[in-house]
DNA sequence: CCCCAGGTCAATT
DNA sequence: AATTGACATGGG
């Protein structure tokens, strides 16, 4: 990979499929900021990070070589090569419409405790308000950083929150989800540690016992933190999507999955993001 | 005032 | 096994 190293920065130039606004607001991550157009700030990792893109380079700062190579490829997913992904996709004409429409987005690789209670989160919600309910969250359990920016709160931290507390972060009826989720990785029936290790299914099958977690948030879990590219996560705006652009009206969200496991197979879930944002943005809401 | 949101649970059939 | 209403909260 082809990179420089500056005060406190590294600038990344050729880099293909990158586009910073594209891989934030695709829906994958709520812990962002837009400072002003391509200039945004993340806090992931225990550090808070600014990213600023122009047409012929990319600017991580503060930041030094060692944590980009240890923190910020992977999490960015810098070694994937989405040229060879799209490509293959984009035999599919509906995929190909899909991609053009946000050739940048790429799948982030976030915390996957993290991901886990944003995803409860995310149930039958909007995501600005999960962004702001995350960001409660964070201000009241998580650790200073810098700047006003905390830290996604640990096990530990969070565990200190009672049903009442979460719900004054806006969690609403989530927020006994969250004690079920903090109380089970607790006493280790929730193995985090032990995912990676562990088939897509087994991962799935563990996740789902903790209440208020179903298919879709565990599947989300695997793709956005496990990098588990066979998943796909299917919520509203993807089974319209789905009966609109393939199906001839409406299906049930089994149906869903066999078609694309067979169709998208090993990358299953990047279709899914491309699919998701198309859909998003475009409001298909077809009246099948 | 009614509708819905990156779903899931529990009750009912 | 499949269907249906409830659920907190706030923006359109």
């Amino acid at each position: 990979m082809n990179y420089e190293i500056g005060n406190n920065v590294i600038i990344l130039k050729d880099i293909d499929s990158f586009d910073i606004a594209q891989i934030l607001e695709c829906g994958q991550c709520f812990r962002f900021k837009k400072i002003e157009d391509y200039k945004y700030r993340i806090v992931a990792n225990q550090k808070v990070l600014y990213i600023g893109q122009t047409e012929q380079e990319i600017r991580f700062y503060p930041c030094n070589e060692e944590d980009f190579k240890n923190i910020w490829i992977d999490y960015f997913d810098l070694n994937k090569d989405y040229n060879k992904i799209k490509e293959e996709l984009s035999k599919d004409k509906i995929l190909k419409q899909a991609i053009e429409y946000a050739p940048g987005i790429r799948i982030l690789n976030q915390d996957t405790w993290e991901c886990l209670i944003s995803f409860i989160i995310s149930q039958n919600n909007r995501i600005p308000m999960i962004k702001q309910a995350v960001e409660n969250i964070s201000k009241k359990y998580g650790t200073l950083i810098e700047d006003e920016c905390y830290s996604f709160p640990t096990l530990d931290q969070l565990q200190l929150a009672t049903e009442e507390d979460l719900k004054e972060c806006k969690t609403g009826f989530r927020a006994k989800y969250i004690l079920n989720a903090c109380q089970m990785t607790q006493d280790n029936s929730i193995k985090i540690n032990d995912f990676k290790n562990m088939t897509t299914e087994e991962v799935r099958q563990n996740l789902m016992t903790i209440k208020g977690v179903g298919p879709k948030i565990a599947d989300c879990v695997l793709l956005f933190s496990q990098n588990r590219g066979e998943v796909f996560p299917t919520d509203v705006w993807i089974k319209r999507i789905m009966q609109y652009f393939y199906f001839e009206g409406e299906t049930n969200i089994k149906e869903i999955h066999k078609f694309a496991y067979e169709k998208f197979g090993s990358l299953a879930g990047i279709a899914q993001q491309y699919l998701f944002n198309y859909a998003r943005n475009k409001n298909i809401n077809p009246s099948v």
